[in-house]
DNA sequence: GTCTATATCGGGATAGAC
DNA sequence: GTCTATCCCGATATAGAC
């Protein structure tokens, strides 16, 4: 069963990582969470790091390009395409809750390993044409005249943030985590209204 | 000089935590970064752990008290409060750039060791009376109708999201640190602008 | 208070039996 | 492919000289 071992390890891993962060992973505990042993996640991935990766890149391969069309697509209007990426954004935020954070981790204590990765990849995430095409709607007037980086910034950080400061906010609001996921998923459609609100003329 | 060495310590752990993270953070190059040996770091922080308590709660106990006197005060309208939130807690983060994702980190691996404390010392922020204001200005038409919490959520999304996603942020747009931090500090009046054009009745 | 030297241990990685 | 046993480095923490 060499391909179900490999995705079991790759869940466990995922778990893991999410959990404690790339130094904060123990690949005892990996190996454990997998009901395997530790020789064996070297049978199959040769580092921490190489694992690592592997987790990492099964999601991002999956979600970055899909991102990318949506912000790059050609006769839809931008109040349509900020509505449609913020509903596959928080889909996907939802479906690894606990993954986002850990990824913000790693880039801040090391950006160069995951980083120079996606930059072989190739698969970065073009915002350019979108940025011009707000600046082209702002100056038909059909939205409200705005600074384009802030205004992309600021959409990826109202559907994001949450999942990083969910231990913060489930702590000063005082809830659960199954309240939290109910939360974010109500906020798919105010994040839409409000920026909405805020570009109208 | 006793009182100098250990702020030199905290400076020094400071920056070292907050680029490592705790996991990652060696004791061995906080006691270079202060230019003294691993022995004296002992002599003044029993543990890795109390140290990295210190750091943090010396930037803790100096905001949330002040952020959260913003938003408890009576007789000012919730959108002069939002622009002085804003305001204050962007000059924070502007302060220490890379020390919020570094706290989300934590928070995120063991959130046990950092929300005990901050139980511990009382300091809580304590967002209902501002989520109560809120509902009673959307109810005399001063402000669109929203939902509090998500509004609430939001305006600390829009401050601190960037500086936790600044390394993917300086990739995607292609710039320096020097350039994020000038377009943080314009951000400031932008975020204003775009929560009162969102709140517009 | 500040240093050097060292005890101790945890964890990533490898070797080799089955 | 999967397991056990072990190597070995690196990091926290302590002991003790100055």
């Amino acid at each position: 069963m060499e391909k179900d071992t490999k995705n079991i390890i790759l869940a466990a891993a995922k778990e893991v990582f999410t959990k404690k962060g790339f130094a904060g992973a123990r690949m005892q505990e990996i190996a454990d969470q997998a009901g395997i042993n530790k020789g064996l996640l070297h049978y199959y991935f040769k580092s921490k790091n190489a694992l690592f990766n592997a987790v990492f890149f099964e999601i991002f391969d999956a979600v970055s390009p899909e991102l990318n069309d949506i912000l790059s697509a050609k006769d839809t209007d931008v109040l349509t395409k900020i509505g449609q990426f913020v509903d596959r954004y928080m889909e996907v935020l939802l479906k690894n809750p606990f993954f986002i954070s850990h990824v913000v981790c790693e880039l801040n204590r090391d950006p160069n390993r995951l980083i120079s990765s996606m930059l072989k990849g190739g698969k970065i995430p073009n915002p350019v044409p979108f940025l011009v095409q707000l600046q082209q709607e702002a100056q038909e007037g059909k939205i409200k005249e705005t600074d384009p980086f802030q205004l992309m910034i600021s959409i990826v950080s109202l559907c994001a943030f949450p999942f990083v400061g969910r231990p913060v906010m489930e702590l000063i609001l005082d809830m659960e985590t199954q309240d939290f996921l109910e939360l974010m998923e109500r906020r798919k459609d105010w994040i839409k209204q409000f920026v909405q609100d805020g570009l109208r003329p």
